[in-house]
DNA sequence: TGCCCGTGTGGCACCGAGTGTCAATCAGGC
DNA sequence: GCCTGATTGACACTCGGTGCCACACGGGCA
């Protein structure tokens, strides 16, 4: 089923993932900001006006997998039993997602990610956009009142998780990627929850 | 003391003011996408070259105190005493900064905070910088190691406070201001930190 | 009063991101 | 071999943002 649509799907994803290697490839070795379109166009063999064709910004090419990610990690919470409290439910349903790529990649990425302004908002507004379509499951766990909408309960349970993740991979590049992200991001909730504070 | 420092640092306020009223009638009235910085000069009587003497970025004109108001948290956060514990000292911190403004300008504004996307992600990159002020001094409470770089808790204690304060202004907005903001604030902090979860 | 200096100002050219349009092209079905 | 529909490249355009330069104006000084 996955690749034999006719020609024109798969050459459409060919150019994608080349677009995405050499984007890739100038952005680590140059910088993001001082990579700029034309250039990864004529990079990769096309016109300026079909790379917007490909992708929507230059933010998206780092960041266009996020949102996808964000409709796995629902797929996943769903298919939690409603039984698994919050908390460990969102935990379970966050790692089956993150980790995937090779490490070291990850890192340079990440470090690009944290150390650019417009990536790093356009990261963080792709996360809220996971928000959405996780809190209805929270809401469940949580055994709240589906029409109270000024129940702020869930939306803030999944706003912190995703934060914590944030700081996790913040704490992970400060440290260089020598700390395990998994251990980090649990430390994070421990300390939030922590009663003793 | 706080306004007579000669006739250029005046006048120079005073532009800024028009600048951010003018402004700021354009936006609420036909939104800030919508509205182009040539219109609010021209509206404001000065040059496009000029207006980017005042403001950096169409973002700042909405957002420009942000920044400020961080220093002020850190400055408030400072002055409660060291025995009060972390979560406590940042609400403290925080509801000193965030009520001054008439709340019905400020539920417009906040709408069109929450609605624009470009808005939205330079607010909270603002709210990260509000991070890095507020860290120290709560490490400090948590009698955490200061050279221990890899340690999540203070960051992840510090950006799920400010997460709950955008949570609750989300459902703030959202409840077309119905609700009340500390209170919202106050319920997101307690369900985070809920021990049934 | 007349001069100089520093700062704010407007105008201009320029860059990069992103969009609308249109004609040419090319794969696939008939 | 031809028609159709999606893809492409080229061009022009908008908008946000920056660098540069010449000019005007306020304030201090002789």
């Amino acid at each position: 089923m996955p690749d034999d649509d006719g020609l024109w799907k798969r050459s459409r994803r060919a150019v994608y993932a080349e677009i995405t290697r050499v984007a890739m490839e100038l952005f680590l070795d140059q910088g993001f900001e001082e990579t700029t379109i034309d250039q990864i166009a004529s990079t990769a063999g096309i016109s300026r006006r079909s790379f917007f064709r490909y992708f929507g910004t230059k933010e998206d090419i780092v960041l266009g997998d996020l949102v996808d990610q964000g409709s796995l990690a629902r797929e996943a919470l769903e298919a939690i039993p409603l039984s698994v409290p919050p908390w460990q439910a969102l935990q379970d349903a966050l790692w089956q997602v993150d980790q995937r790529t090779d490490q070291a990649v990850m890192l340079e990425v990440a470090k690009m990610m944290y150390g650019t302004p417009s990536l790093r908002a356009r990261s963080i507004e792709k996360h809220l956009r996971w928000q959405e379509q996780l809190v209805p499951n929270i809401r469940l766990r949580l055994g709240a009142d589906p029409g109270d909408a000024s129940d702020p309960a869930a939306d803030a349970i999944v706003a912190t998780a995703i934060t914590c993740l944030d700081v996790a991979g913040q704490i992970w590049v400060r440290g260089d990627g020598k700390d395990d992200l998994k251990e980090l991001y649990r430390r994070a909730v421990d300390s939030v929850r922590s009663p003793g504070t």
